[in-house]
RNA sequence: GGCCCCUUCGUCUAUCGGUUAGGACGCCAGGUUUUCAUCCUGGAAAGAGGAGUUCGAUUCUCCUAGGGGCUGCCA
């Protein structure tokens, strides 16, 4: 079917931590290149010297291998297609000679425009009542360039080494038109286009001129990326006709974007803590300006739970499956399934994939990451009990450290008790009973569940008192909490000693 | 403002002209459970509005409204 291989890339901008969005669009990349069996490549798009962040390239690398969507080339991992890193492929050159074959054919010009009149022009046209002055085929007549100068002027600029920047140079009144793998048929005229800045005067690239010229390097057959950049795709298939690459041009697909889950607009990198949830994968902090963000790896969430989350925020196989692993995803993706709107954030569902993925996990599997946090906390348990533990409370557990906050009543005597249930289940008739129940087990000769039961359903029955006017009670002098597992099951695994000295406890510190 | 994209339950979505418009999260109710959680059962909940095409529109077209994106020598 395939004749062309597959290869897609994900070319981030190291100007801080990767965004879930960000990380969405890396992992339909992914899917996409495994279903096909195609290569997915991680390019660094840092282009922008100013927005330069330390760390921010590692965070990308470190959250992509945290996810599982690891590239087959790329930066970091090496390919032959390199360097991976655009400030890099810059220095032979390359983008260069690209620029002088689009000024050579007369598809762009150099432009000697600062930035502060172009502000300047901007500002007065807002004045005048137009609020987007563009740099375009009628505006570009007024302003100092290679089109407006004299050869010799250009020449003489040149050489004096003043500051330029290239511009492309679009045709006036043409349909441009390309067809979108998600959105179908898209069309622009060049007249609302204008002639967007190809290289800066410092020497690099913009995102538009390096883009298209590693795709093509690079030969990337599909350029799947967000939304956001629907309206620069005509400019990008104007070059690649321009440096006449039309026929080996990528096809495009524009992903929906991520939305705040509350009012309006694209998930932002500030809704996550405010609203209580991450919005990064992993947990950033830049002690160069004190940005702080918590990440849904220290929160607790599995890797599957959070990529299988994310590939249904604007995607879906059709099916009523929804627990997918990476290769079931790679295996069911596709862009003609991606919905096309907007997809709006939904933490509780979030919190439902990592509880049916905690759940996927055997109890011993459970015990050990019970055992090791029983062990940060300097207590030390063998995995048998910490197993038969994990089992009681796993229903009740979303995270894995959930494991030890449902189950620290079984190593740590409480040290307060319930208010609620002090209050409304805790008087001098249920002290009684507590009292009766310690001298009942006391006499036990064999401490488990089966008997601990029946010796408190025997006493029970003999005072005709119904379970809820002691259960409450008991639990509340053992555990200290009016809620938790059987409580046969949590005196069995304290033991008979410890189950007695709570009580006694309890009735020591627990007036009448 | 201009240009482009989008529009099914609160949310994520299925439906590729004919369905009692399905599922999931969340929510509510009932059951199981000494309690909580789990689990089981049930329930409320949607095609933005208006034209047209058609025997028949959620589905195709147009208009309106609403939402979103872009509008930098940022990506």
């Amino acid at each position: 079917m395939e004749s062309n291989t597959v290869r897609v890339r994900f070319a981030p901008s190291p100007t801080g931590p990767l965004h879930m969005g960000g990380v969405r669009t890396a992992l339909y990349n992914y899917l996409f290149a495994k279903k096909h069996k195609g290569e997915f490549i991680l390019r660094v798009e840092d282009t922008d010297q100013t927005r330069f962040v330390p760390g921010a390239e590692k965070y990308i690398i470190d959250s992509l291998k945290w996810c599982g969507i690891l590239p087959d080339e790329g930066q970091g991992i090496g390919g032959n297609y390199g360097p991976y890193r655009q400030s890099e492929r810059k220095e032979s050159g390359l983008y260069k000679k690209y620029v002088e074959q689009l000024l050579a054919s007369g598809h762009a010009y150099y432009a000697f425009d600062t930035s502060e009149q172009l502000e300047a022009v901007r500002e007065l046209a807002k004045q005048a009542g137009s609020p987007n002055w563009q740099y375009n085929h009628v505006t570009r007549n007024s302003m100092r360039n290679s089109l407006t100068l004299s050869g010799e002027e250009v020449e003489k600029l040149l050489a004096a080494g003043e500051p330029y920047v290239v511009r492309i140079k679009l045709p006036r009144n043409e349909e441009v038109k390309f067809e979108d793998i998600i959105r179908g048929w898209v069309k622009v005229n060049t007249n609302n286009m204008d002639d967007k800045v190809l290289f800066k005067s410092d020497g690099m690239p913009t995102y538009h001129m390096a883009n298209i010229v590693d795709d093509h390097l690079m030969k990337i057959s599909h350029v799947i990326r967000g939304e956001e950049w629907l309206p620069s795709a005509p400019l990008h298939l104007l070059m690649y006709r321009y440096l006449g690459w039309e026929d080996t041009m990528p096809k495009f697909a524009h992903l929906p974007l991520l939305l705040k889950p509350d009012g309006n607009g694209k998930l932002s990198k500030r809704d996550g803590d405010r609203l209580g949830f991450p919005v990064f994968p992993l947990e950033w902090n830049n002690p160069e300006n004190g940005d702080s963000f918590s990440g849904y790896r220290e929160k607790g969430y599995f890797p599957e739970a959070f990529v299988n989350m994310l590939a249904f925020l604007g995607w879906n196989p059709g099916t009523d499956q929804e627990l997918f692993t990476l290769e079931e995803l790679s295996e069911a993706f596709s862009l003609e399934k991606v919905h096309k709107a907007g997809a709006r954030y939904d933490h509780d569902k979030t919190k439902w994939f990592n509880q049916q993925y905690l759940r996927k996990l055997s109890d011993e599997q459970l015990g050990e990451s019970l055992q090791s946090q029983a062990a940060e906390h300097n207590i030390t348990i063998d995995l048998a009990k910490a197993t038969s533990i994990a089992n009681l409370i796993k229903d009740r557990a979303v995270f894995l450290r959930d494991l030890w906050n449902e189950s620290s009543v079984f190593f740590v005597a409480p040290t307060e008790y319930d208010e609620k249930t002090t209050s409304k289940k805790w008087n001098a008739e249920s002290r009684s009973y507590l009292i009766d129940l310690r001298e009942i087990f006391s006499n036990l000769e064999n401490f488990n569940i089966e008997s601990i039961e029946k010796a408190f359903k025997t006493y029970l029955e003999s005072k005709e008192l119904g379970f809820g006017k002691v259960g409450p009670a008991f639990r509340l002098a053992v555990t200290g909490a009016g809620m938790g597992p059987s409580m046969f099951e949590v005196c069995a695994i304290l033991g008979k000693e410890e189950s007695l000295a709570r009580i006694n406890t309890a009735l020591e510190k627990l007036p009448a």
